[in-house]
DNA sequence: ATGGCTACGATCCGTAGA
């Protein structure tokens, strides 16, 4: 099975291009970040005619995340529980017996930032929900956007970068402690291509010259890791026109 | 050189993304 998240930058603008993905991919389950509307705004009945049912959490102009699946959803969370935060930014489902949470990580804006303090204290909340779900769920997925580069080789330009937000030292900190709740970076359980990356800047032509950043993860608990046969990043939704700034991870898994 | 796109909801520019 085929499990996959997209920042789609507007599910409105981006929907042509995410069925086209979606029938060119075909993925089992997808985790969508940046929807910028709120439920009623959601194509529901696009995606279930192109076979896929959804649980969503809307929000107007910001945020917003959903989850898209082959098979049923049940057990729909919204939210980190007991961490307040009018940001629609996490969603969990069950999914063939799969614990799946979508996530939208703060941006950070800048190291210093309002927005940076609250990105770190964010992932401090998302730490401990992690480490609740794993308990509970040993078959665990977290897949979205992270907003964080994990290493120097995730990032284009490293001295470019140093010290900024994505890859400042105590994000990346924030990050290793999401890992050590006993979850693992899906796309460094394999051999991969250098300067692969899931986020390109609209600006300067980033895209053609590769200049990136990998923040998009999946990240699997240990019983999935080991089902883990590929991890790749799908750059071909990336070159359509109008598209998203960031491209699709897919983990694929053995059937359980 | 600190900009440069894109989306949104508001107007005919500001906010935010990363």
């Amino acid at each position: 099975m085929k499990l996959a998240t997209w920042n789609v930058n507007s599910v409105k603008v981006r929907l042509p291009q995410l069925l086209e993905w979606l029938a060119q991919a075909r993925p089992d389950v997808v985790c969508l970040q940046e929807l910028k509307t709120e439920e009623p705004g959601f194509p529901r009945e696009a995606l279930e005619a192109a076979g896929y049912a959804s649980a969503v959490s809307g929000q107007k102009t910001y945020n917003g995340v959903a989850i898209l699946s082959r098979a049923p959803l049940t057990e729909v969370v919204g939210g980190i529980p007991g961490f307040d935060d009018p940001q629609k930014r996490v969603l969990a489902a069950t999914v063939s017996g799969m614990r799946v949470i979508c996530v939208y990580c703060p941006n950070g804006q800048a190291v210093g930032s309002d927005k940076y303090e609250y990105k770190l204290q964010w992932f401090a909340a998302l730490r401990d929900y992690l480490a609740k779900e794993l308990a509970a769920h040993p078959r665990l997925a977290v897949a979205g956007d992270f907003n964080v580069a994990p290493e120097d080789r995730d990032v284009h330009d490293p001295k470019a970068w140093e010290g900024q937000v994505h890859v400042s030292a105590p994000e990346r900190t924030a990050w290793r402690a999401l890992l050590e709740t006993g979850l693992k970076d899906s796309f460094r359980l394999f051999e991969q291509p250098e300067k692969t990356f899931s986020w390109w800047d609209y600006r300067m032509m980033a895209f053609r010259r590769n200049a990136g950043l990998r923040i998009d993860h999946v990240l699997l608990s240990a019983p999935l890791a080991e089902a883990c046969t590929a991890s790749t990043i799908d750059k071909s939704p990336r070159k359509l026109e109008r598209p998203s700034d960031h491209a699709p991870v897919i983990a694929e898994l053995r059937p359980s």
